[in-house]
This record gives structure tokens, sequence and C-alpha cells, in this order.
DNA sequence: ACAAAAGTGTTGGTGTTACACCCATGT
DNA sequence: ACATGGGTGTAACACCAACACTTTTGT
């Protein structure tokens, strides 16, 4: 999001905001969602964007992303990360705005649903409206993002309440790279990697036979290995 | 470099520079060289530097990277990728300056050597001198990411001129990854990604049965195949 | 002829994929 | 007893790492 300043002086410098793409899962509909507010005035009114606003003076970016973060889910500690910086000069129509993009990834079911009619809503990532300023290639740009470190790090274990399933696990790993993983292949690979521990507690959830639930060594987004999780 | 603007004003947002960490081999000896300018006023003054300046407003950022890049060397069309974007409000001690860091690769011995005493000079990024603000994290981490995409895309080749021999090509990738590789390994691994071509000729360099010469089938920086370059 | 650099194959090991059935629990 | 989801092993294949000698040229 790139509001207009409160004075509308232009200055021979570009500003700078930081924009954040909040993913999150819905399990239960096999989706993951991004969260989006909706734009109260001009450019793009109505239209969707991303949370965001400028960085304040003496603030870092990544305080600048914690803070919108902060402001739109009320969550502190979650996984963040740097993406990329978009600074063409034509991205805002009013004027040269450089945003600095943040990807976050926040625990399934952590926030409850917004009011329906509310300007801040989830949407899934696969159909979505049609967003405000170049937000869509910073989604698309995320998404690619996300895809590519889950096979190769452990960020997956952000998207999941500390303790879960390796079903839900693998579910969560389905849903992002949408595709279907082999269930033998995925435990293997993930117990074999030795970043997960069995809390010695079983889920009963409902029906079948209960899983063991599994917690993350390690709060760090670590490289799994030398190789890819899933080439 | 982030130098002062010509007005003190203290603005209630922070500014923003570009920086490039600018690469080239220095075949002869062996060495990757990282381009450095001299300060010549304070903060830092006589401490080196990464060549740099302020986004112009209504300049995209890697044209205001290409500006430095051109500024400094007089080439104009290299291969530029934007690193990442280092934004501590304390990494420069007068005010608040965002860099945004570019890395650019400049093809082996197409840059004259400067003069011994000139503000600007090529030093061994192996054995550099301290750098201005927080410069040496931004050339680490320009080295680390060249390894890194080294090791998985064909970026290599922007290191050397447009022809070249397999033996080059290899000594290229050990001077960057400082470490020695398998020839029959790495032979059979660039030429089974098919991204060379012969051109016919050899090279008479001296003593030696002469090389085949090769050339790079394409300009844009690929992925290669779905594994690693060098596991 | 010899020094120097280019060029060339094979083997053992390791990791990856594909694939189907039994187990524990709730109803 | 059956429906539901959890949990397990193996065999063929592809890829990777390690390794030494022959070829072509200049001197």
């Amino acid at each position: 999001m790139t509001n207009p300043p409160h004075d509308l002086n232009s200055f021979d410098r570009p500003s700078v905001t930081v924009d954040v793409v909040i993913f999150s899962l819905a399990m239960a509909q096999n989706d993951l969602r991004v969260l989006l507010v909706q734009r109260s005035r001009e450019p793009y009114i109505g239209l969707w964007s991303l949370p965001g606003g400028f960085v304040h003076v003496n603030e870092s970016l990544e305080a600048a992303a914690a803070r919108q973060l902060a402001a739109k889910t009320g969550l502190e500690s979650v996984y963040i990360e740097q993406l990329f910086t978009f600074g063409e000069p034509q991205r805002d129509p009013r004027r040269h705005v450089i945003t600095v993009a943040y990807s976050a990834l926040v625990p399934y079911s952590i926030i409850e649903e917004p009011a329906p009619n509310a300007p801040l809503q989830w949407f899934s990532v696969y159909d979505r409206p049609k967003l405000a300023f170049d937000h869509a290639d910073i989604v698309d740009y995320a998404l690619q993002r996300l895809r590519y470190k889950l096979e190769y790090t452990s960020v997956g274990f952000e998207l999941l309440p500390n303790e879960f399933t390796l079903s839900s696990l693998q579910q969560a790993y389905e849903i992002v790279l949408a595709e279907k993983l082999d269930k033998r292949n995925f435990r293997r690979k993930i117990l074999s990697a030795d970043i997960i521990q069995e809390t010695g507690q079983k889920s009963r959830s409902g029906e079948g036979r209960p899983a063991k639930l599994y917690r993350y060594q390690d709060n760090a987004v670590a490289e799994i290995k030398a190789r890819r999780l899933f080439p």
C-alpha cells in the first residue's frame, strides 16, 4: 500500500514504503491465502492491495515490515523475510515510490476470520481480485519464492502450529506447491532431514488412526542438507 | 557510496541509494576482484567503498545501478542483478539512508587497470581494505550469492569474454568458488547442460595443445536444468 | 624428445522415484 | 465389521564423485 503523505509536496527524491505479502494456510479448504486490504482512496480506490506503508526515518526495513504485520494481524514474532525491492518510477501513478517487499508466514488458523465486509480479508492466492499498483507482480514473486524456499529450506514449518502431524505437514506442502506428493517419500525425506522430533502425543481428530504429533526442533529456518527437499 | 546531499536538511523520510558490487576476474593472478572507490570526504574519508549514489526521482533502481556502473567503468550492457536492500538506520552515521545493493559481472579484462594512485581500484575480494559503512557486509553477501548462483545458473559465463575455452571457464569457476574442480566432471556437466557451442576455432595461446573455443549460446542467465551445476 | 596443456570413460556409491498393503481407532 | 486416515519397505534407475592416461601442439 502506498498512501499519499499528508503534505503533497513533491520532493526531489523517491520515497520508500514496505509492502508485506502475508501468507497463511486454510487447511480445511486446501488453500493458500494472502491478506489484502481494500483501498479507501485514490488511486485504485476500491481495489485490494498489500498491507504496507512508509518507512519511518530511523526505523529499519524489517521493523517497518513487522509494524505493518502487527498492525493488520496483531502478530509479532512470525517468520518474515525480505523479498525484493520494486522501484519502477511509474509503479505509483502519483509520484516515485520505491517499495521493499517482504513476505511473512503466519501459522495456520492463528488469526480469526475478519467480518465479511471488513476492508481486510484473506484471499486465495490462486483466485484473487485485481490488485492495485504492481502488487500482483509482488504476490506472484512471493509465491514463486515461497515455493522455491519450501523445496530447499525448512520454511514450511512456519505455516503450521507448533505441533503438527506429518500428514498436515504434507498437506501444507501440497497446498503451496500445488501438487501431490508421495506419502512414503515425503515422510522419509522429512524424517531423515532430522529437523523434527516426536512430542510423544497423538492427535485424535475424528476418525481414523491417531497420528503422532511432531515439533519443529528449531525456530530458525535452516538449509536442509545440501540438497533440495523436493527436486 | 552514500554522499551527502548538497543541502543538509534533515528530511523526515529516509533517502535511497544504490551501491554496486562490480566483480571481475584477474585470470592471470587467479583472483576475483571487486571495484572500489576511495572516499574523498567524511564520513570514513580515505576508506574504500562501493560505487554508488542516490537514486534520482523517476529513475528506476536498475537504471540507477547501471548509471553507477557506466560512470565507473564505461560499460553499459553487462549482467546486473539486484541483491538485497540494506536499511539499518545507523548504517550511515549522518542520517537514515537505505541502499539497494546490486551486483554486476564484468567480463574478464574488458577494463584497463586504473593508474596506481587513482581513487578507483580493483581489489581482491579475498584481500581487501577496510570498507566504509556496511559495505563489507554487502561485498560478503554479494560473494556468497555469486557462488550460489554459479552453482545452479549460468551466470559464470558473464565473467568471461564471448569466446572462451573450457579450461578458462573451469578456472573462472575455481576462482569464484575458491576450490578445485575435477576436469572430467566439470566438462561433462557443462557440455551436458547444452548451453555452449563450439565456435570451430581453436585458441593457440603459447604452449600445450590448442583448446577448442566455445561460445555461450544465449545471453540470458538461465537456470541450468533442475539440478545444481555443482552440488 | 620432452614439456605443457587439452581431451577423454568407467565404476561404485548414493539419492530418487515409483509403487501397495497393513494398522489403529471411531462409528 | 467397516470406514477412515496413519504408517511402513523395496527395487529399478539416475546422478554424482573419484580416478589416470592419451593426444596435440610448441620448443
